[in-house]
DNA sequence: TTTTATACCTATCGAAAATAGGTATACATA
DNA sequence: TATGTATACCTATTTTCGATAGGTATAAAA
């Protein structure tokens, strides 16, 4: 009942750091921002993002900055020098990664 | 020291379906098959392949095939009709997500 | 004779996402 | 007033699956 479902594994991570990159936001705001920005073709819940980000912290790629918004609080995340230079190998990995995939897909190319 | 690398899970069940689509192969032949065919970017080795051979057989997606060779015997894989319908679903599943994922990395097409 | 290549196999581990909870405040509505 | 919903944080547990690291056995090459 709690699968590790196809293409995902690295997938948030890569997604948080991504939009990260553009503004600091809070963790209920990157929920909605992720599944947002892919068009809900990837939706992954509190009970991902929220352990993530505390990984991601823990590593030194996220810097948080706490602050009170009307009686709640907000706990913004922001990219580290790390976190950019991690985004980076990130990307290149995904690239090319789908390059691999989408070579083999399309099948091998006749030189005859 | 086992990792699930990034972007992999799913990936050795895509490539095998579609390498297997082309022509019927033995297990120790797909591993080589992907290496090459993802120009050694994807290189699951026999501990992985193996499994996920017998578990796609088990699923009824692939149909064996054992054939003697030169004292040796090989087993031949190929794709049963549903193995063909596997491979269509993954292929989108893979696009899908690449899509949205790309999406996000090139960062949002301002309409303004 | 020993090593390397071929060809199959399995057991164990670790990582990561999914599920399914839980706490607490603010606000709208019945 | 009470109830429900949205906001905002959190964690424990389960499952899956690739990676590691073995093992068996034959054939061929050094």
């Amino acid at each position: 009942m709690a699968t590790t479902p196809t293409f995902m594994t690295g997938v948030p991570e890569l997604l948080v750091l991504r939009l990260l990159q553009d503004r600091e936001m809070y963790g209920y705001e990157i929920v909605a921002a992720v599944a947002e920005a892919t068009s809900q073709v990837v939706t992954p819940k509190e009970g991902v993002i929220y352990p993530l980000l505390h990984a991601l912290e823990r590593e030194g790629l996220l810097r948080t900055q706490r602050q009170p918004v009307g009686g709640r609080t907000r706990v913004y995340y922001g990219l580290t020098s790390r976190g950019v230079r991690r985004l980076f190998d990130l990307s290149d990995d995904w690239s090319r990664m789908a390059r691999a995939i989408q070579q083999v897909l399309r099948g091998p190319t006749r030189t005859v």
